[in-house]
DNA sequence: GACACGTGGCT
DNA sequence: TAGCCAAGTGT
């Protein structure tokens, strides 16, 4: 084994952090890959400080792969509200699905590679992890330790074979879940993106970039596109029965699969040209909402009528289940129209 | 390879 | 405040 990854290994045994999908180092308990899955998709792109309440939601509500494949489509998205990049609920069920009718969740990366919403970094984790399989991670941890690490001056994404290569290179026989959670828990914890703590770093001595002073400046990154910012309204239609006229947005796309309100001008997949519904409406004001790739600048328009809608459904809403960029909406709206 | 795809916290 | 960042995947 490198000295690198022993290094590392003997730092997490004593560093490893506690999360309700991990089992401690040396435990001797083995992690439900279930429970190991379902945190790995939740944490892709997202934090683990969001990720906490539902995962504690999802297994108390679905406690196996079995009984998530079971779930109603509108329950589990509805459940995801909030969490972002919808599209990872709409294949989470898929997978479980697919996880159920082959009797359980392969243990190889290759066959865990063809399962949806599973790629590289998913794979290696869940076959390292819950199966012991000397498979390597990559995430934007991993990306960062080891340009650090190698003092590699390539920018992202263009170095991510070459750091990928390094990764592998480091990733030892035995205990290579251990060896995984610990690579990502001293990016998370260490090697930070800003102000690194390299005063405490267990691979100081074998870290390239410390021995020149280039650990700040790593990884490079390409410059992103500037975000445009689209303009455009919603309308929020009130029965006064306490309904809300919403549609259910296209499975593919932007909050694909959510429910929503109708709009315009914003969103080429849903847009409307004219009103959902003949109402006297009223100009509440404009809500901003900042999506990966860009801005939304929208007009929320209200009214409380009892006509037949053109387009969508009178229905109870619930906010909690609504994406937040239709969160802010509604909570913009039912403020206003409830102080009447 | 480039781009679409959310959200909330931090600086 | 505006931008950056977080355990990526699908097309």
């Amino acid at each position: 084994m490198h000295g690198e990854a022993a290094t590392l290994l003997a730092w997490y045994d004593v560093n490893a952090r506690t999360m309700p999908w991990r089992s401690p180092p040396r435990s001797g308990i083995r992690p439900d890959p279930y429970r190991i899955w379902l945190s790995e998709v939740m944490l892709q792109q997202t934090t683990v400080a969001a990720v906490r309440a539902y995962f504690t939601r999802f297994t108390a509500r679905w406690p196996t792969v079995s009984d998530l494949a079971a779930a109603q489509d509108a329950d589990v998205m509805a459940e995801w509200a909030g969490l972002g990049y919808y599209a990872r609920a709409r294949n989470l069920l898929k997978c479980a699905r697919a996880v159920r009718a082959r009797g359980g969740f392969p243990t190889d990366y290759a066959t865990l590679l063809t399962l949806p919403g599973i790629g590289p970094y998913t794979a290696a984790a869940v076959a390292s992890i819950a199966f012991d399989q000397p498979a390597t991670v990559v995430d934007g941890n991993v990306e960062r330790v080891m340009s650090r690490l190698f003092n590699v001056q390539t920018p992202l994404p263009q170095a991510k074979p070459e750091l990928t290569t390094l990764a592998a290179s480091l990733t030892p026989q035995t205990r290579p879940g251990d060896y995984a959670q610990a690579v990502m828990d001293l990016g998370a914890t260490i090697c930070t993106p800003r102000n690194p703590a390299c005063g405490i770093c267990p691979l100081r001595q074998f870290c390239a970039a410390w021995d020149v002073g280039t650990q700040t400046t790593l990884p490079r990154k390409s410059p992103k596109p500037e975000k445009p910012t689209r303009i455009g309204a919603l309308w929020l239609a009130r029965h006064p029965n306490g309904d809300w006229l919403v549609e259910a947005r296209p499975e593919k796309g932007l909050l694909g699969g959510m429910t929503g309100f109708p709009g315009m001008g914003w969103d080429k997949s849903t847009a409307h040209d004219a009103p959902p519904i003949t109402a006297n409406w009223e100009n509440l004001g404009k809500i901003r909402h900042t999506f990966t790739h860009f801005h939304a600048d929208l007009t929320v328009l209200a009214a409380t009528t009892t006509a037949a809608p053109n387009h969508g459904m009178f229905q109870p809403v619930n906010p909690e289940n609504l994406p937040t960029l239709m969160r802010k909406a509604y909570d913009l709206a039912s403020g206003t129209l409830l102080k009447r």
